[in-house]
DNA sequence: CGCCTAGTTGAGGTAAGTCAATTCACGTGG
DNA sequence: CCACGTGAATTGACTTACCTCAACTAGGCG
């Protein structure tokens, strides 16, 4: 069947999707949806009944603070959930913006309670991809409060790097990413006048060129050593557990 | 029934539980262990196929880096899971310590899997504690990226007093606190000396005492506004949704 | 009595922030 | 076609929040 919608591909990689499953998967493909850059899904503190998986394009997480400054939680990239956490939540706590023009498909509430009763194993492979989310907002915090600007750039970069290619959009040459440094520094708690000097410092030693909407990574065993990145975490996926 | 067994006073609080559901986690009750400060749950980088629930004590969830530091992505308290994250994952990508003399219910995975096929508005209820979870780590990652370290420690005390409180735990007026300084810093990517320092200020102003095993908020409204607390988050709990 | 852990305080260093000016790519409208 | 505006990236000069090192105190316990 449709084997690259993304979600489906993102899910059959922990189980093995039924018939009945794949069908109701696909079933949900009918209400898409497109956001442009600049206009967001969800507000934070709106209260939502609803979330989205991501088809194309990315689109990032976020919690404003009252002094203006933001703190960007997660990059989405196709196939991951878009405000997944808060379809339990009453409250939506964080907004979610559009990185790219994006495609989405919307799911209500009471469709996806549905679905987690009367298919147990999908409720599974959403508590996996779940699972998934947390271990990279995990990521992001030891990033955030443990590596100094340099370490953390690359440590960075390499995790988006290894989501991506687990959906076929990287390789260890590297990705298109169209990520700004202002949205850089906005996930890695820098200043954006700091994450370009990182970037130059990383990209004159030779170890990654961020520029023009890719990331080439020139040298990447230096940049993993250098980053203390564990490979070992891409584990994360393709693991089909039952 | 056992009303007041952590684990159905949480999952409680979400669904209306059954009998039938009830009579589950109650027969969960049966495999309980102790470990004493010093003894690890979980080792980062173990492969394992339990998670533990929190009957009484503290614990806390931590990623080891290569230098030797170390961030605390989260405490646990009484009623809260202890590793389910890395259950679905194959293997644990943190560690696990008790703070205090902890007592814990084992799940095995296989047990949980079952679960969650057969009792479906149990996996709900289980989405539902992963999702405040998760909300917990990005409560913390505002702090660590955004926050300076008066407005972190702050913040911080606030959000453990607000869940402390939904377990009965605590108040507006304090809680009982087991965290050293050495915790507190771990978890908030500060050093301690200066964990150290931002605590005399917040008790010399009048905010918070932290000392001696207690948290006493001496001024609650003042350091509310002080950390742009936003109480209406304790929503996550408290809210039966069908 | 002496050791160990937790907490406290001071002095000095540095990583990262802020402010500000400049360049460049780009679209858009006159 | 050029003038203009706007958002992204770049670089320099200066400031500062937090870290490190180090010394010292106090309580708990073998």
């Amino acid at each position: 069947m449709d084997k690259n919608i993304p979600l489906i591909r993102k899910l059959g990689a922990f189980i093995a999707l039924s018939e009945s499953e794949l069908s109701f998967l696909a079933s949900l493909h009918k209400r898409r949806r497109t956001f442009a850059v600049g206009s967001d899904l969800v507000h934070q503190g709106q209260p939502d009944q609803a979330a989205y998986v991501l088809d194309s394009g990315w689109a990032c997480s976020y919690k404003l603070l009252e002094n203006g400054q933001r703190q960007i939680v997660d990059f989405q990239i196709p196939g991951d959930f878009l405000g997944l956490r808060s379809l339990l939540l009453n409250v939506s706590d964080h907004g979610i913006e559009p990185v790219t023009d994006i495609k989405v498909t919307k799911i209500c509430a009471t469709d996806f309670l549905n679905a987690l009763e009367h298919t147990p194993r999908l409720a599974t492979a959403v508590l996996w991809a779940m699972s998934c989310d947390e271990a990279t907002v995990v990521e992001r915090l030891v990033d955030v409060g443990r590596r100094n600007s340099t370490e953390r750039v690359a440590h960075f970069l390499l995790e988006l790097g290894a989501r991506l290619t687990l959906v076929g959009l990287g390789s260890t040459d590297g990705y298109a990413c169209p990520l700004t440094q202002y949205l850089l520094a906005d996930a890695l708690g820098l200043s954006a006048v700091h994450v370009n000097r990182v970037l130059r410092q990383l990209r004159e030693e030779g170890m990654v060129t961020f520029q023009n909407g890719f990331v080439d990574f020139d040298n990447y065993d230096q940049l993993v050593n250098f980053a203390g990145f564990e490979q070992s975490y891409m584990d994360k996926a393709g693991q089909l557990r039952y």
